[in-house]
DNA sequence: ATTCTAGGGA
DNA sequence: CCCCAGAATT
DNA sequence: AATTCTGGGGTCCCTAGAAT
């Protein structure tokens, strides 16, 4: 490093060079930072050359380029996200918890595609936060959430800092890519020194860092990517999603190196088992791996469901558990008056959450596991996701009484209906408080009137205060003075 | 300076 | 994000 | 009979901005 601040040249072209310098050392240094590489130089010694180069830039404005690597970093922070629509959905994945049910999925690609044995490739399922990238002739132009699948934040400022995504591709062409924005647990943890509340977790560190709106914050932050798949990729003429993923990488995009071509579904379980040994020492967590049809056309001919392609699965690995104690059980009244049954749990650390509630679903739910008041329960997070009950540990002494599920609305006291032969319950009361607070608050959302500021609790309040009481009132709502 | 609310993501 | 139920589709 | 679609309902974490 001594060499770098010597220079005898004159001012200007000594900056000339140099900024040439820093942009080939920046380069470089962001090649070997992404996933496990060892970093050569500090975060510190690296803020510095790209320090150096900011200010040299600044001084000649005339030799700033479009994919210098100070480029990374916008300018004024944004006001909001614009919404993006994806040409193609961004789906998720079936997903599997055993081998047997990576066997079905077997069986009914085969059926569906009527072959004997299907060429599979196995990839790590990385645990982040799913991305789209657009390359309009080479050149890094936008990146998406995935959002509702249909359309998406343009968070393209924030990906832009990401070290591991290139702005220039190796090759000038149009293309979308998709993948997987992580942050690798030793920056994490790292990150986690710095801050007075730390995070919770990798990934929620990772999702909430894309949604900062000022860029130069994201910066800070380190997260990475891995690109597993095509986006909406015009005359694709490479035909597996093996030889994909290498095209990808010789682009200049990071794709996981551990992933394999397989025969069959005996060698995709093999490999299986080799990524879940893997896990403990990859630098940043996985949930499982991803199962995918190598052929792009079989993948074409299988095609997708309105959720999830018919030509990958997750296969899933099996869950931490925890136990706790069930300290009650709460009914809740949704905005149709259905009841359903929560958990509430003595707070319990699992995988990176605390967890306190999980849904019980309905009366016979209860009954089948057999789930009462003070029991001590085992617990998981589904798809390491969703807190969820498995069952009740055996009681040492004696067990309060079975969950009676109540026969009478808890918020209103009408009667409560389930109909014969259906699992849920309801409120009979037509004026049940907390059904029309629902009912008001799910017109008012996003989804149907997108009535901005009308959340939970400001419903909550206009109810309570008597200033609207249904659906209708709302729109002669009048400013606080104003007469209607 | 701290707490609450809304919206987004997994 | 997961899970469940019920209807629709094959 | 099996698969898919749709809708309802659930959990926790994080950011940003408003309210206190």
């Amino acid at each position: 490093m001594n060499d770098m601040n010597y220079n005898p040249l004159t001012p200007f072209i000594k900056g000339e060079l140099r900024i040439d310098e820093l942009r080939g050392l920046i380069r470089y240094h962001d090649d070997k930072y992404y996933g496990n590489a060892s970093p050569e130089i500090s975060d510190y010694e690296y803020d510095q050359l790209m320090h150096e180069l900011l200010h040299l830039e600044d001084e000649h404005p005339e030799l700033i380029r479009e994919d210098s690597p100070s480029r990374r970093v916008g300018g004024q922070p944004l006001k909001e996200f614009a919404t993006i629509p994806h040409t193609i959905a961004m789906l998720s994945l079936d997903n599997t918890y055993s081998y047997d049910e990576l066997r079905d999925f077997d069986i009914r690609v085969k059926k569906l595609l009527g072959r004997e044995e299907i060429e599979y490739t196995v990839e790590l399922k990385i645990d982040g936060v799913s991305a789209s990238l657009i390359y309009h002739q080479g050149e890094f132009q936008q990146g998406v959430t995935r959002g509702n699948g249909m359309e998406g934040d343009d968070i393209t400022w924030n990906l832009r800092t990401i070290r591991s995504i290139p702005l220039q591709l190796n090759e000038s062409m149009d293309i979308e890519v998709r993948g997987e924005v992580y942050m690798p647990v030793k920056g994490f943890e790292a990150f986690n020194q710095t801050r007075d509340v730390p995070f919770a977790n990798p990934r929620n560190a990772a999702a909430g860092s894309l949604h900062m709106l000022d860029p130069k914050q994201v910066a800070k932050r380190p997260l990475s990517i891995f690109i597993h798949s095509l986006g909406n990729v015009p005359n694709w003429t490479i035909p597996t999603q093996e030889q994909s993923l290498c095209k990808l990488q010789g682009l200049g995009l990071v794709v996981n190196p551990y992933h394999r071509l397989c025969q069959g579904i005996d060698e995709v379980i093999t490999y299986c088992q080799e990524c879940e040994k893997l896990r403990p020492d990859l630098g940043y967590e996985i949930d499982g791996t991803v199962v995918k049809v190598n052929s792009l056309e079989f993948q074409k001919r299988l095609g997708v469901t309105s959720r999830s392609p018919r030509w990958a699965v997750a296969y899933k690995f099996t869950a931490q558990q925890a136990t706790t104690i069930l300290k009650d059980i709460i009914i809740q009244v949704g905005r149709t008056g259905a009841l359903t049954p929560v958990a509430i749990l003595e707070p319990v650390e699992l995988a990176g959450v605390k967890i306190s509630r999980a849904t019980l679903h309905n009366e016979d739910e209860i009954k089948r596991k057999d789930i009462r008041i003070n029991d001590r329960v085992v617990i998981e997070r589904s798809g390491d996701v969703i807190p969820k009950i498995v069952g009740v540990l055996p009681a040492a002494e004696g067990r309060n009484a079975p969950f009676i599920f109540p026969t009478t609305c808890p918020e209103c006291g009408a009667m409560v209906i389930r109909l014969e032969g259906e699992a849920r319950s309801f409120c009979s009361g037509v004026n049940c408080p907390a059904g029309r607070q629902r009912r008001i608050e799910y017109f008012a959302s996003k989804g149907c009137m997108n009535i901005e500021g009308m959340g939970t609790s400001v419903v909550k309040q206009l109810l309570e205060e008597g200033i609207i009481e249904d659906i209708p009132s709302i729109y002669t709502l009048r400013k606080n003075g104003d007469s209607a």
